[in-house]
RNA sequence: GGCCCCUUCGUCUAGUGGUCCAGGACGUCAGGUUCUCAUCCUGAAGAUCGCGGGUUCGACUCCCGCAGGGGUCACCA
């Protein structure tokens, strides 16, 4: 397969959630794939709705997910600038050629004109195009006017590695502005300019896109630039299946995610996955098999819905992929703050038992806390106790002063800890349930904890001996 | 409204004429793994393949129509 140069390009108006980040993934993994570039463009040609910081928020984004570009506002490249704003001299250059063409022509009417031929159209119900209002003869192109390009009515065949081969007639054709009065050119003008002048081989973006294509190949045609491969993306939609998903439903900035504690291997495959598979059963991807199997052509072509739980499962699946030591690397930053005198190896030791419980990292302090810290001792845990209510609490603390008894001999091993419990078990007639329940009830005071003897040997004797004790004085 | 796209279990999907009274995964439910939670394992429920016509010996798969959903018709991208 030849080297793809493929290009992220968002305008720099907010933050990045799911559509955005799966967009530049399905990019970046055609131009991984084939040994090509992966280039980061900032499309900030509308001044009004730009957000400031986003950019940066964006690209933050993306080196989270690990998704790196080789040519970017911030490092450069061979086709630099990397952002619009700073290119509009490139523009103005182009737009005039069109003009010298006879392709483009100065706008002269008023939005308030504009927008009674609009009007009119619809009152009459036929569709308006504005090719059929051509002015005779325009003004010449001063730049304080809107620039339009001057269209030619035809029908287009092309093909789209994702929707297939699609057709339009020439209804669909029509003339658009080009540059706007502010100086700044339009998406549909400027990014046809950059892909061809940045060499882009695929264009690949979202659905909302499509019905322009036949107008981008007017321009193509009449700029004299071969078209590049494109590729549509469906919609990620929101979880009711009907829209797409927006911020209004729930759609969240990315680095929400990393917050929460989730890896971005997950993001990756969650959203890779979401919408395309590589025609087996695998459900797990690593990123580098992403990259080897993943196919423009075997994305989907409709919209897909975003389930948490899904993505919830996934990270579950990567957290107990990784080793102890990864694990621990990466999870350093969501220790309850109980856990702060703690050394490493303690710690090591605990995220060990929980590493098969943890869906994200944000879970870590309720999942570990009991062993940083003594709780208060909760005797509705034990009156609670489905096995346990049944007992009166003299009889469970003799239990539990037996059991004491026995522990305290131990050397902590958990080996030697199961034999004890196992021995009581014998000496007490007790099923495990309840003198199980009861123990580890006694050495938590958690809801639900890793298992009995593991969660004694990493607490350690005197720990334990302590909080039975003080369960000891509650019975 | 014109144009374009889409339509298989609740969700993500496999499936390119017979091997599909439709397979997998998430989720749900049940059981098992000496206590809880989780993991893991086993099992169950769950899709008349949007609807209606064709073509064919035979259609989820091909053709036509319809319906529903979505997108787009900006000096936004």
């Amino acid at each position: 397969m030849k080297p793809a140069r493929t290009r992220f390009a968002p305008s720099p108006t907010g933050f990045m959630h799911v559509g955005g980040v799966r967009t530049a993934l399905f990019a970046w993994l055609v131009a991984r794939q084939t040994g090509g570039q992966f280039i980061l463009r900032i499309e900030d040609t509308d001044q009004a709705r730009e957000v400031e910081g986003s950019a940066a928020h964006i690209q933050k984004s993306l080196r989270w997910l690990g998704i790196e570009w080789d040519e970017g506002p911030d490092k450069g490249g061979p086709y630099a600038p990397y952002m619009q704003s700073k290119r509009l001299d490139i523009y103005k250059e182009w737009a005039q050629k069109l003009v010298e063409q006879g392709r483009a022509y100065a706008d002269p009417y008023s939005p308030e004109e504009l927008q009674a031929l609009r009007d009119k159209a619809k009152a009459e119900k036929r569709p308006f195009l504005f090719r059929d209002h051509r002015p005779e003869h325009p003004p010449a192109w001063d730049g304080t006017q809107p620039l339009r390009f001057k269209s030619e009515a035809r029908e287009y065949d092309w093909h789209d590695e994702v929707m297939g081969d699609l057709h339009t007639g020439p209804e669909v054709v029509d003339d658009f502005i080009l540059m706007k009065s502010d100086g700044f050119p339009t998406y549909n003008f400027c990014h046809i300019i950059d892909d061809h002048l940045m060499s882009i081989t695929h264009v690949i973006r979202s659905q909302e896109f499509i019905a322009s294509v036949p107008k981008f190949l007017n321009l193509y045609d009449a700029l004299g630039i071969e078209w590049p491969i494109f590729a549509t993306l469906p919609y990620v939609m929101a979880p009711d299946g009907k829209k797409k998903l927006g911020k209004r439903d729930g759609a969240k900035d990315i680095l929400e995610y990393a917050k929460e504690g989730y890896l971005p291997e997950t993001m990756l495959n969650f959203l890779a996955t979401l919408g395309w598979n590589d025609g087996t059963e695998q459900e797990i991807f690593s990123v580098s098999e992403l990259i080897e199997k993943f196919r423009l052509d075997r994305v989907q072509r409709g919209g897909a819905c975003f389930d948490e739980q899904r993505l919830l499962w996934m990270n579950g699946t990567h957290i107990r992929a990784l080793t102890l030591d990864e694990l621990y690397a990466r999870c350093k930053d969501f220790w309850p703050a109980s856990a702060g005198d703690y050394d490493d190896a303690y710690k090591k030791n605990v995220l060990g038992l929980v590493q098969e419980r943890l869906k994200f990292f944000a879970e870590l302090p309720m999942l570990t806390n009991f062993f940083f810290e003594d709780l208060p001792v909760n005797m509705e845990l034990i009156d609670g106790n489905k096995q346990l209510k049944k007992f009166e609490h003299s009889a469970l603390k003799e239990l539990l002063e037996q059991s004491r008894t026995a522990i305290e001999q131990s050397n902590f091993s958990v080996d030697d800890l199961s034999t004890k419990l196992n021995n009581l078990l014998e000496q007490t007639g007790q099923k495990p349930g309840v003198l199980f329940s009861l123990i580890r009830i006694a050495t938590t005071q958690a809801p639900a904890s890793p298992a009995l003897a593991e969660s004694m040997a990493v607490l350690g004797r005197e720990c334990v001996l302590r909080r039975i004790d003080a369960c000891l004085q509650k019975l």
